[in-house]
DNA sequence: CGTTGCATTGAAATCCCTCAAGCGAGGTGG
DNA sequence: CCACCTCGCTTGAGGGATTTCAATGCAACG
């Protein structure tokens, strides 16, 4: 299931990969960090659980996810490899993680994080403006969410992700409808029907449901 | 109009209050401040204007907004009494920001504030969790807009409001149900709709459109 | 080759929006 | 001081986009 590679130790990987493994933020804060894998829907943690790791995605993919208590769900974003996630102010987190495919991360300890910001100014910077960079996308997605229509909020995801791992026009989505509609604040069922729609209308091709090649990109743009 | 008190150059004020104005942040943060007021409705920035200043409310209440391009609009946040707003990662603004009453912010140039941050750990960690708290706020406007009824927007919203501006179970509401509805992506007919509903339910009372009073809290709370 | 999980499609229902009218408080001018 | 206007808010009727419920399709897997 979950396998721990205590880097951190130097204590001899399990896996073939030798190297120690490194956390990086901007390019002015590294630190020696865990790596750990964790199985497609693995909980990475918990929406209350102390937030005692930050972490960075190196393989893979994970969604944020809240619950109401009725059960329904709103996924809060999604990281690819590279993208820090984990970093809290308060002491416990405030999402539930998940890996949406059999992920990789690093992490480090809160502490050390800590420590190494009180010590270096330009890695204080760093993760005050990785802060903004979430804090700028979540103002682009309460503006989708409160005011653009399923066929804007589809095009804008689909716009989003090619953007954050250009494939040549093309995009392999490691989540499900279901991860999608709950990031987008629609059903499942509306994101079926409006890729239908986007498909009919040569905006788009699907050759498979999780492989959607961008034909129109500028229909796309336009809603 | 617009009426400048430049505290900043150590010249008299016009206005009857002679102290000079300090822009806090946390508890050690503290710059001296320009002060400005604005009437209702009043722009204070502009959604792409170079960010330039970083401002403090002392009096009244404002809102940032985003504007698509067919005028649909999004309200991001209100701004009350000691918010800070304004302060940016970027070179420009990202919302318009406009005075919905009659308001006085402070002002600080952002090269100002850059300084202090760099001279002082405290300050810079005080920015952070500012920052961190506008995010999290922001987290919660995502959950409610992906996944709340209308009912449970307004609820929400009237609970935010009370107890930002405590005034014993009542809230004095400084904007428009336009502003509202645009807060919390539903019409102003929807806002209003529902607040008659939530008065005939009992849960607030509505002695005029601006002064409501929270009769049943837990209601509320339930949605 | 049946099962299982995810995705698509259809039909009906619902919630919220749109359009339109009416209401009431506040301000202005006669 | 009252008529009138304006602006914001409320209310109603109808419509539409999205959801809900239900069935089918499809690919992976044992």
């Amino acid at each position: 299931m979950t396998q721990i590679n205590a880097v951190l130790g130097g204590t001899s990987a399990a896996k073939a990969s030798p190297m120690p493994a490194f956390l990086k933020i901007g390019d002015c804060l590294e630190l020696p960090a865990a790596t750990m894998t964790f199985d497609r829907n693995e909980e990475i943690y918990g929406e209350t659980d102390p937030a005692e790791f930050v972490y960075q995605v190196v393989r893979g993919a994970v969604r944020t996810t809240r619950y109401l208590e009725d059960g329904r769900r709103q996924v809060g974003a999604f990281h690819l490899p590279q993208d820090i996630f984990g970093f809290e102010a308060g002491d416990t987190y405030r999402f539930t993680v998940e890996a949406i495919v059999d992920t990789e991360v690093r992490l480090v300890k809160r502490s050390a994080l800590e420590t190494a910001i009180s010590k270096d100014m330009r890695a204080a910077r760093a993760l005050w403006t990785l802060t903004s960079a979430h804090l700028e996308k979540l103002q682009d997605q309460v503006l989708l969410l409160g005011r653009k229509s399923a066929l804007e909020r589809v095009a804008a995801f689909l716009l989003e992700m090619v953007q954050r791992k250009p494939n040549g026009g093309a995009v392999d989505l490691p989540m499900s409808r279901n991860d999608i509609a709950d990031y987008l604040g629609l059903t499942i069922e509306t994101v079926s029907r409006t890729l239908t729609q986007l498909e009919r209308t040569k905006a788009i091709a699907l050759p498979s449901s999780r492989h959607i090649v961008l034909c129109n990109r500028s229909a796309l743009a336009m809603a």
